[in-house]
This record gives structure tokens, sequence and C-alpha cells, in this order.
DNA sequence: CCATTATGCAAGTATATGCTTGCAAATATA
DNA sequence: TATATTTGCAAGCATATACTTGCATAATGG
């Protein structure tokens, strides 16, 4: 389990967008994020693993225990992918708009 | 090879984002993309297909050719998952930035 | 019609992934 | 100090992933 390690295999994996999602707001350790998943600690102590390992949370030693922090900045990378090909999805959004304000258009004109 | 096939997990590979990239401005036949790349054909063949799975891309036959076409519409998901943390990249971008207009500033005011 | 080209399908392989159980180490608490 | 809690590490396992080679199929062009 030691291959590519990038921020767009990290966030491939649904539990770990949730672990994200949970952190995000609020750090927490590492036995209160894994209670809220139905794996085991160990399961989640390796997604944790991974997260770290891509910067995407940063894990502070309090006592005994770990506190997971989110560390959100690499999904930057995701984000600028993304949105160069933002066109391709939102002109077809804005298309269907401009379909349905047209099509509502019509039917305003039909009525009267 | 049926597992998973969601829009995460086909933008985790780095292959898969090239081939999004390539037809992403002009549509292609699986050889041309194939081409490209030092991997085989088929290997090629079976990134097309599970873009084409997750609705990433379409592919149009044309007499023997199988054109592939960038249907990008699905990446908002993955916009949408990573702009609900935007600020915690941004925030942090605009704090170097100041930081470093500051530090500009104060550089001037050392000059005169 | 036959050779070429574009492509898919199937089988096989090495490694990655996601998960488990068991055990050890470190810290906190009674 | 004895016990409980938080956590990491290691081994093992089933499946997924990324890739290969070999062969079949379908369309094009001489």
């Amino acid at each position: 389990m030691e291959a590519r390690r990038d921020v767009y295999q990290a966030i491939a994996d649904p539990t770990r967008r949730a672990i994200i999602n949970m952190i995000a707001t609020q750090p927490q350790n590492v036995n209160a994020i894994a209670e809220k998943f139905d794996v085991t600690r160990q399961a989640i102590s390796l997604h944790i693993k991974i997260l770290n390992d891509c910067g995407l949370l940063a894990v502070k030693k309090q006592g005994r225990d770990r506190v997971c922090e989110a560390r959100l900045e690499q999904l930057s990378e995701v984000s600028a992918f993304v949105d160069q090909y933002r066109q391709h999805w939102e002109s077809k959004l804005d298309s269907l708009e401009k379909y349905l304000a047209k099509l509502k258009q019509e039917r305003h004109g039909e009525q009267h």
C-alpha cells in the first residue's frame, strides 16, 4: 500500500471524503472519527494515514489522543483541474436553463 | 473490474485525466488516443470504457472508428465537493497574499 | 475478394486497496 | 500501582486495478 498517493487518489474513496467532511468543521481524534463508521478503527486509521500522507489533514498529538485537523489546501489542485473544463458543463446547464426559460415563455404565450 | 464506478474514481487515474485532457478540445478515436501513451491500446481501451461507464465521455461509431467525445458535466459533482471547502485553502492563499503585500510595502518603506 | 485497419473480448498476472484480527506501546485514571 | 483507554504496527485475505498477450470481428481500400 505504498504506491501512488496524491489528492485525486485520496478523495476517490467515499469513506475518506466522509472523514474530510467530518473534520472540516471540527477537529476530532481517531476514535471519535472511527465511531461514526461501520468499519474497524484500524481501517479508519489507515484512511487517516493516507489523508495525512497527501497533506489533506494534520495530526496533532494531545496526550494519548491524536487529533485530526483538516488541511484542505491541496484540494486547490483538484479545483484547478475541474475548473478548466467548467465551460463543458456550465454551458450545458446554461443551455438547459435557456431552453426551460423559452419553454416557459412559450407556455405563457399559449395561455394568453 | 466491475466495482465502484464514479467520477471520483475515474479521475483518480492520471492516464484517464490525460485522456480527458486530450479529447476535451477535440474528439478522437481510440487508436489516436492510444498512440499518445506508452501502454497498449487495450489498456487505453479499458480506460475509455471506464470513462464511458461513468459518463465522462461518449463514444460515437463512425464507420470502423469509434470517436470519443468529452462529456464533462459529471465533473460538476467534484466541483461541488471541492468548492464547499474553498474557504479552507483560499483563505490561506489570501493570508499569504496579504503577507506578501505587507512585506512589499515594508520594503518600500525602508528604501524611502 | 483479400489485405489492412480499428476495435472488442478473454485470459492471465502483478500489485494496490480496503478490510480484518491480534498484539504492543503510551497515556490517563481509579 | 493496576486497569482502562487511545493508538500504532504487523500479518493475512479477498477483491480491484492496471496492465499484458492473443485472438476474433467488422469496416475500408486496392
